[in-house]
DNA sequence: TGCTTATATAAGCAGGTGCGCATACTCTCG
DNA sequence: CGAGAGTATGCGCACCTGCTTATATAAGCA
């Protein structure tokens, strides 16, 4: 059994999710985004979808001669899980508001990254 | 630079992460847990801290001739950050999300391409 | 049917990475 | 100062993992 995080490990397969995680996406298009940006074969992309298949990562339905793979959250949400002690970290005493930093997280995405003190109501 | 899942992908790097959620721990210290759970020297122990504190998952303070190591919690906010896309699998409105998926996504296809984190309640 | 497209599998090889062993620092204390 | 704990580093090796090439399977099309 493989953990989630061996499977993340690899750059290839996390660009693979990263495609996914707007929808559904055939093999064939995956592979031709992920072979541009990392200058490997059809088959070495193949291999990294079954691993991601085998994984629970992934999910494959076949549409005619087409694979269409779409993202299986479970396993991601394990890793979300395994982040559960450190998140205090840096939502400090934001625990509270944890329930409001899900309803506009928006407001984030423009803070400034370096910063540690993050923004404050 | 190595990504911060490359330095997660190991299961000693990971047990020692989490053995420093609680905070302070000295070097000797994570090395008897570790050395006893995985068997594996203390050199190894210390090569595997070298290597979290290179990523900066992890700061060493020196007392006397002890290490102290802590928790950077930065590496693990950019892991969080990267399941940001994926957590509206699991966080919000799943029962919602599972019904517009298991009916067919296709309708969306033409609709909204991008659906982050659109609706509010 | 046979050719083509789409994708997966098999086999083999190369580079990286984690490990043990041996050893080098570096504090502290007697 | 010298001994000894506590920790880090250098080196060499075995193994694992991802890559390529070659090929198999399966559906669509002429």
């Amino acid at each position: 059994m493989v953990h989630a995080f061996d499977i993340l490990g690899d750059p290839v397969r996390r660009r693979i999710l990263e495609l996914l995680a707007d929808g559904e996406r055939a093999a064939g298009d995956l592979g031709a985004v992920v072979q541009a940006e990392f200058g490997i074969s059809q088959p070495a992309v193949s291999q990294h979808l079954r691993v991601l298949r085998d994984a629970g990562f992934a999910t494959v339905r076949a549409e005619g001669t087409r694979r269409l793979y779409a993202v299986d959250a479970e396993p991601l949400r394990q890793v979300d899980e395994w982040l559960d002690p450190y998140r205090h970290f840096w939502n400090q005493r934001l625990d509270a508001l944890a329930t409001e930093l899900a309803r506009g997280k928006r407001e984030r995405r423009g803070a400034a990254p370096t910063t540690k003190g993050t923004d404050t109501p």
